[in-house]
DNA sequence: ATTATTGTTGACTAATCAGTCAAATTAATT
DNA sequence: AATTAATTTGACTGATTAGTCAACAATAAT
């Protein structure tokens, strides 16, 4: 057989760092192909085109999250910390690429979804797919939460586990756009709890009134 | 003095349905000459950039949503029927773009906002501007719902309508990537009494109130 | 009708774009 | 060492890009 490489992963890491940063429609192959210290053909080499390397960072990045997120979202720990844990994560991821890009990313898979799904139906399927899969954590989470009794039994989970992905998305666009963090946190916390209409500090939940989040 | 023309409004209203089908980065200055019947010297003549056009695009699209919030959200109506109105006005703004345009448009505002702030950071502060006066039409209706009674007193407005635009905009957002409107109104829906933290057939609250809504 | 001002034209850069290709290089296998 | 297949190279194409410009046309006020 003959040699291997790592310039594939090369391109995707310097695929998902300028996309993140900017845009897909933004950023060109051969500042791709820079970034990541490889020639224009060793691109052409690896991907077919600029949109399947967008599909393949989407796919990496995906990857990691599930291998996060499966010691994040154990079911050996409490719902709600699974939850708290996820902001957590989130911000901390936000304020790291601030620190390396200079600019907030917000959500990668939003980004290029809004961007591409215009484009391409076949990759705003896909985006969704990736969409969908987090929400799974969600949902099991919620379903969880359910068992505990702090959720309604006759909650739909999956309709709450969409309203949790879109004020997360939402959130990190509007931090995006104004380029700020400092709120992010606490807006993120207040949103599970008014998206689940979860009183703050309250420890047991029957059917009674919660009318406030924050 | 000279001759007028509708030049500049035909580049807008051009530049706003290319950029809201596909994206900013996507489109480039001769499609819009193009689809707007316009030289490319005459776009020029009117805007210094392309992203000029795209921040006037987006103010004549902000002065349209003011003209239409103004009754929208009229003292005169009750609080939670503005928060209603918004939603069918949303929905069918969609349905329409999405007819027109042949693919699910979502928040104009928040497309170009993701892809130019990261580019120009003054495009990014208009941009929040525009967010933050369609957040006061917001803050006015939870005033009154404070007022009414039906929200609590110590509600941090700022913070629940910053909650309304983020899960607007990231349903709206969901709904781009899949290319599907069929949930977006029941989604809205449930979102504004998510996150108000407002029981859904609920006809008494607190107090005394007996407001129906919906 | 003349003039001043504004609007229009389309050809023109110079740069950049995505994508191609044949030849050269590397390393694992024999 | 020879073989073999994956990998790398960088120059190449043809299309497209944002933006310029000097000449031209239309109008409104004088």
């Amino acid at each position: 057989m003959a040699r291997t490489s790592d310039t594939k992963q090369k391109l995707i890491d310097a695929a998902s760092d300028l996309i993140w940063r900017n845009s897909y429609n933004a950023v060109s192959v051969e500042e791709i192909c820079t970034q990541a210290g490889v020639n224009k053909g060793s691109f052409y080499h690896y991907f077919p085109s600029k949109a399947h390397l967008a599909m393949a960072s989407m796919d990496s990045g995906m990857q990691e999250t599930i291998q996060f997120y499966d010691t994040l979202f154990s079911c050996t720990r409490p719902p709600m910390e699974r939850l708290e844990g996820l902001i957590d994560h989130i911000v901390v991821q936000q304020e790291e690429k601030y620190q390396q890009l200079g600019h907030v990313g917000g959500c990668p898979f939003a980004l290029v979804g809004t961007e591409l799904a215009a484009q391409e139906d076949s990759i705003g399927a896909q985006i969704n797919d990736i969409i969908s899969q987090k929400a799974k954590y969600y949902e099991a989470a919620l379903r969880d939460l359910v068992e505990e009794g702090r959720l309604a039994a006759d909650t739909d989970i999956k309709a709450a586990s969409g309203q949790l992905c879109a004020i997360i998305i939402g959130q990190l666009m509007m931090a995006r756009i104004r380029n700020d963090l400092t709120d992010l946190k606490p807006q993120l916390q207040a949103a599970i709890y008014g998206v689940l209409g979860l009183k703050r500090e309250e420890k047991e939940l029957t059917d009674q009134s919660n009318k406030t989040y924050a």
